[in-house]
DNA sequence: CCCTCCACTCGATCGCCGTTCGACTAACTA
DNA sequence: TAGTTAGTCGAACGGCGATCGAGTGGAGGG
């Protein structure tokens, strides 16, 4: 039939423009947004066609997390321990926060190879520095940097709504957390609890292993 | 009519049976298992009528994941600071792995009463031992606990599935990942990074402000 | 004793979701 | 040319959160 429409010649779908497009839509719309038939449209196909490359919308989020971890940069400077972790940590904690939904979905299993490689990079460097109890050391490090960027997303932001005045109103209740309010300096506050952290653990590897780093 | 289906003489349905089902619906089946018809029918209702105590289903949640926190028992003792916030932090981290779905949905304000009684303990604790740098303190602290049960809840019995499998097969490329394995002494991890944080949190008090707690 | 009122209930329905099925097609292989 | 296969897709299924408007039962006033 002449009505028959053509079929365009368009761009073979890929697993990794499905990734890409997944990771655009999550950082302009959010988490709640990201659907198989919404971002099959963006790619201009069916959302049927997504199940060839995928095999669940899991999947989707699991590598888009994953291309989150890819943006951080291993450090390759040749300084001590407390300067490659925080250049690991800071760049870890700017990614996540790059695309605040990454922070939401952060209770699954970082297995894909991105998070694996920044994982073992953390391991290492702490075994080279001599560290005895490496999986203390290792989970204190990234247990703070995913809380501090869940923390963070979750308020953030929340000073325009009436969250302040909310807590201003219980004043008598909580004096405390009404004194000191919600707006944060979060790149300071998260630098000085980091250097809490390092602090007490080179305290730790000091009693534990004296090997320099 | 005589066929007509006589009206139980049921219990008034109340926001604190909803919450308390809620509870009881996500310990038995997780988060993902939790649909307000299936809330409604536990409850013998319909769900419709869920709605006129509650506006929408997130309410449910922020209402299930506050019951939470009122589980965790504020330290009453006088001994030093870092007693007190062990104990707050114990008891904060142990509720919630009593209830392994709630670390799923930490990323939303907390903003209940309970969660904001034991903000403000932790808040006036430490203010009261002399930090100077009060929200950087109180912010470590809550980022530790909470990042380490999402970590653990995430990680946990996973050493039956074929993650192990899944990494002992890539030691080459990750080699210090392999070697440390994935099963864990949870707790001991989670106090010796505790103790990390803690005496950090100390070295910097002392330097700030001597006055005793 | 009846009527009104209102806190509370609920069946039906809307639009959207993830996922599946089976039919289709274009390109490559033998 | 015939067959195979990687890739596409419309239609549909069951379930979801939420809404609408029609009820209903018991308390309180006349």
């Amino acid at each position: 039939m002449w009505s028959r429409p053509q079929k365009a010649p368009r761009q073979t779908l890929t697993l990794d423009r499905i990734v890409a497009e997944a990771v655009a839509l999550l950082d302009e719309e959010g988490v709640g947004r990201l659907t198989m038939r919404r971002l099959a449209e963006r790619l201009d196909t069916g959302s049927t066609t997504l199940y060839w490359h995928v095999k669940t919308k899991d999947d989707v989020l699991d590598l888009a997390l994953d291309a989150v971890f890819g943006e951080v940069r291993l450090p390759v400077g040749g300084s001590g321990w407390q300067e490659a972790v925080r250049e690991l940590i800071g760049g870890w904690r700017a990614a996540l926060l790059r695309h605040p939904w990454s922070a939401t979905i952060l209770d699954r299993p970082l297995m894909g190879p991105n998070a694996l490689e920044r994982t073992e990079f953390l391991y290492a460097t702490l075994a080279a520095a001599g560290f005895a109890a490496l999986k203390s050391a290792a989970y204190s490090l990234s247990n703070y940097v995913m809380g501090s960027v869940v923390m963070q997303v979750t308020w953030q932001d929340r000073d325009r709504d009436d969250t302040g005045e909310f807590l201003r109103k219980r004043a008598e209740r909580y004096p405390a957390l009404a004194e000191h309010g919600l707006d944060h300096a979060w790149d300071a506050t998260f630098d000085e609890g980091l250097g809490y952290l390092l602090d007490g653990m080179e305290q730790a590897r000091r009693r534990e292993d004296g090997r320099p780093g």
